[in-house]
RNA sequence: CGGGGCGUGGCGCAGUCUGGAAGCGCGCCUGCUUUGGGAGCAGGAAGUCGGAGGUUCAAAUCCUCUCGCCCCGACCA
């Protein structure tokens, strides 16, 4: 549909920022809508992508000593009674599963039959069966800690799903930690959402401010909740990993209590920490520009791409003998501990292919001609350049320094990241300022506005949502890195020892 | 669940007000010519106009109901 000198992506993120987030899903072909609302089917080129933040993952995980199992993707109704502020805070969204049988309808259709002794509920998240299970693994201080993560799909049924963002359906880890101090737990959660920010900014070329949340924001159930935030280029804020501190909480309501070495029962200590396919949707909104999404090498689904170029069958069978050879000693180099990921693409030659991956994201653009293969060279686009700016290469040095350019797009990626959060954050200390930040000057038609605002906040939760409800800002987190400065609440105006982000989230 | 918008080949849309043979662009298929920045020409396939009911000689168009999607709000990773 797009023509020369237009972009690849229609709308443009500043015609129509939403529109543009479907339509670079489409044309990446990371994923599709499914036949339910709010599932999503991710495609080849997504779950490659997601393979490969599983993977990093999951090696940072086991390096900590956390090991994977897998619990019930079915939950038993009482299960989910037992942590009531838990409870409340899932109840609105879960799928539950009454039958276990279907039988001929008298119309010809087919309903529903067996009812089932006890309703069960579809995983919104793990914390009650596998407390259930941890009850029974726990006895004695030696048996802790205990670190277990899976990876799993999940159910929270959504009103309002965007794809990768909020999708009735997910995929994610969780992992799930038990601690016989709550000091050693808190060091735990903490841990996890340092793992978390090391994958948002060295794999996803995110950049993150790893926080506290403020009450209101806190995961039902959990002491404290951490998170990374992230800006989006609408300038909404992304929460892209959450780390809890259950305290004692699920401990008491699943029964997970030790002898410690005074030989005294207690509850256990314990924390929860999951990140999702929403880092996708993150991905795509942190670096996609309008001509589609930007892959960062570290997570890419492929690293490069070879175009073969050529007139005649004769030209096509040197060029093929070429690009092989040159895909074969490239798949033998390794970036970051695996191999390099390269494909062929030998459909028909013509602008269209390349530009099928740009709108892919692919971090390079190997064309290979008869010109090329005379010079022994490559001609070589860049994802994060302008698609018009390509270059010829020596293929020799084009081997020997693939490494370094993937490292460099990546160090590209996240300092036009960074870049365009500090254009965007701001430190506001005057009621009014900050009002105007977060009001678009279109009410009707809302253009990108706002972004990070650094402001003073006295700790009430009546001035936090008061913004809520009159901004629909809120606080996304208190900053770890944060310098003690006194102030007045940006609500109220009272003292205050420290800023916090205020931003609109997804 | 409240407010707004939209459902017409794979994608994007026109046609609806004022009823009268389902169209356009892109994509797809075939052939020829092309080919290092989104190729050209010729031919072709593909739509029960979201669904059901009604009005009418005649419905994409009018009426009633219904389903779905998108945006904003509430909720959420």
């Amino acid at each position: 549909m797009t023509k020369r000198g237009e972009t690849a992506i229609s709308p443009t993120r500043e015609e129509d920022y939403s529109e543009w987030y479907q339509q670079v899903i489409k044309a990446s072909d990371l994923a599709e809508r499914s036949a339910v609302r709010g599932c999503m089917v991710i495609k080849p080129w997504g779950y490659a992508l997601w393979e490969n933040i599983v993977d990093a993952l999951d090696a940072m995980f086991k390096a900590t000593g956390v090991q994977n199992a897998y619990f019930p993707l079915f939950i038993p109704l009482s299960f989910l009674k037992k942590e009531a502020e838990h409870v409340e805070g899932f109840a609105k969204e879960c799928a539950v599963v009454t039958h276990h049988r279907l039988e001929k309808a008298p119309d010809g259709g087919l309903v529903p039959a067996g009812l089932l002794q006890e309703p069960l509920v579809i995983r919104p998240t793990s914390e009650t069966i596998i407390g259930d299970s941890f009850s029974r693994w726990v006895s004695s201080y030696r048996d802790l800690p205990i670190l277990i993560n899976q990876w799993a799909n999940v159910v929270r049924w959504e009103l309002r799903p965007r794809i990768f963002l909020r999708t009735s359906e997910f995929l994610w880890q969780e992992g799930h930690t038990v601690h016989a101090a709550p000091e050693e737990a808190v060091e735990r959660a903490l841990l996890m959402l340092d793992i978390y920010a090391r994958l948002a900014e060295e794999y996803l070329a995110m950049p993150v401010i790893k926080g506290r949340k403020t009450a209101s924001e806190r995961f039902p159930g959990a002491v404290d909740t951490f998170s990374i935030e992230s800006i989006m280029q609408d300038r909404k804020a992304l929460q892209a990993g959450t780390s809890h501190f259950l305290g004692q909480n699920f401990a008491k309501a699943s029964g997970i209590k030790f002898q410690n070495t005074d030989e005294k029962e207690e509850f256990a200590w314990t924390t929860s920490w999951g990140s999702s396919t929403r880092m996708i949707g993150g991905l795509i909104m942190t670096h996609g520009d309008d001509d589609g999404i930007i892959l960062p090498p570290r997570v890419a689904s492929a690293h490069a791409v070879l175009l073969p170029i050529y007139r005649s069958l004769e030209e096509k069978t040197d060029v093929m003998i070429y690009a092989e050879s040159l895909a074969k000693e490239l798949r033998g180099i390794r970036y970051h501990d695996a191999p390099l990921r390269v494909v062929i693409d030998d459909r028909e030659t013509g602008g269209v292919r390349n530009w099928i991956w740009i709108k892919k994201g692919i971090p390079l653009r190997v064309e290979i001609g008869p010109r090329d293969i005379a010079q022994n060279a490559v001609y070589l686009g860049r994802r994060d350049k302008k698609s018009s700016d390509k270059f010829s290469i020596k293929r020799e040095a084009f081997v020997g320094s693939i490494t370094q350019l993937l490292d460099e797009i990546q160090k590209n990626l996240f300092e036009r990241a960074l870049s365009y959060r500090n254009a965007h954050t701001i430190t506001l200390d005057d009621r009014d300022g900050f009002y105007a930040f977060f009001t678009p000057k279109n009410a009707d038609q809302p253009e990108i506005h706002g972004g990070f605002a650094l402001s003073h906040w006295c700790g009430s939760q009546d001035c936090e949502s008061k913004i809520k409800e009159d901004l629909g800002v809120t606080i996304r987190c208190v900053p770890f890195e944060n310098a003690p400065q006194n102030g007045s609440c940006i609500g109220c105006g009272k003292p205050s020892n420290e800023r916090v982000v205020f931003a609109k989230a997804y």
